[in-house]
DNA sequence: CTAAATTTTCAGAATATCCTGAAAATTCGG
DNA sequence: CCGAATTTTCAGGATATTCTGAAAATTTAG
């Protein structure tokens, strides 16, 4: 490859690590280049980089274009798309998160509604429980994301540094928002 | 398989849905059985109930032993084991996710650190920066994570449905934990 | 200790995924 | 239009993963 040690030691790590996440190794590597580049790249500048063949390049940009990853630009007199990442990390992670979970869980929880409303068979109702329940589970993480989700990025990162305070918030949310409403008023 | 639709495509889905994630269709397809049935199953049972072989049922376990998945049990006068998933279904996401993080995310957030301390090399700064901004976020979400990990599951479940309320607390907490603790005194 | 019951290992077959080069398709300046 | 530049598609080879049966290892009752 042709970069910097540092470069190239960060995209080889996102190219193993792409494999322990569903990412294919190539995926992986083309996004961390893009995302440590500060200027823009065209699809031939990365097979250079990352001496892959052009055609995995297409395949992976697009795979990546489908994850809503990417950015795309054009240069004066240059017919070639440039691609970069979104500069603000907590806009990526969000896209991830949302992406992730409208493949991995929208569709686990599609299939638990529909077996919920199942005529009960042999399985049993033990079997009925255990669905409910999962079911729930996954709706009440799923409502807490698009909670967060809807926070504006300065919050949230608020949000994470009060980390330890939520266990005591919790206990008395109900008088805290009243008395903040006094508060205000 | 010999055993109800409802277990049947519960079982299948998680099959499929497997590959989604990093676990491949068996592994998947036994945590789902054990998960649904109401009795612990010994690996024969897996077995039948799956149509796979032996060996391959045996692995699924031991990798999902190693992500902490199982608990084991014993019945007299039978010297194999039995196998089910705890009950408490976010015990079972608390393990996940604390097993995901140490695969996934520790990883990176080592090799993310390692990089940083290099010698300043011909990256350029912007490279280092995104580095450092990469690492800085990881650790607010590890850390946030492990905060919510520190709550029982009670307050956890209540944390999950106070949900759209999080907003209004974050701009004000330290004056709502300060009246928090003027109210208990 | 012996032997039956049970589990684990592992080489190689079966399957699935990834990657490439060549060819087809698209885009756009002239 | 034409044709050069660029991108995409896709069949098949290259790799990687999963699964199996047979054999080895382990466990435990007697």
């Amino acid at each position: 490859m042709q970069t910097s040690d540092l470069t190239y030691e960060f995209v080889q790590h996102f190219g193993e690590m792409g494999s322990r996440w569903g990412i294919n190794r190539t995926v992986g590597q083309i996004y961390a280049l893009l995302f440590i580049s500060e200027e823009p790249l065209c699809a031939d500048e990365i097979v250079e980089a990352l001496s892959i063949s052009r055609s995995n390049v297409s395949m992976g940009l697009k795979e990546l274009q489908s994850w809503n990853l990417l950015r795309t630009s054009r240069k004066p007199d240059d017919r070639r798309d440039y691609f970069t990442t979104p500069e603000d990390m907590w806009a990526i992670v969000r896209t991830l998160v949302a992406e992730r979970k409208k493949r991995e869980i929208d569709p686990t929880l599609s299939k638990l509604r529909e077996l919920e409303l199942r005529a009960p068979d042999s399985a049993g109702s033990y079997a009925q429980g255990r669905i409910s329940e999962m079911r729930g589970l996954i709706e009440s993480l799923t409502d807490f994301y698009s909670d967060l989700d809807r926070l504006e990025t300065e919050r949230l990162i608020q949000l994470m540094k009060m980390g330890k305070t939520l266990g005591k918030l919790v206990s008395g949310t109900a008088q805290l928002v009243s008395l903040k409403q006094k508060e205000k008023a």
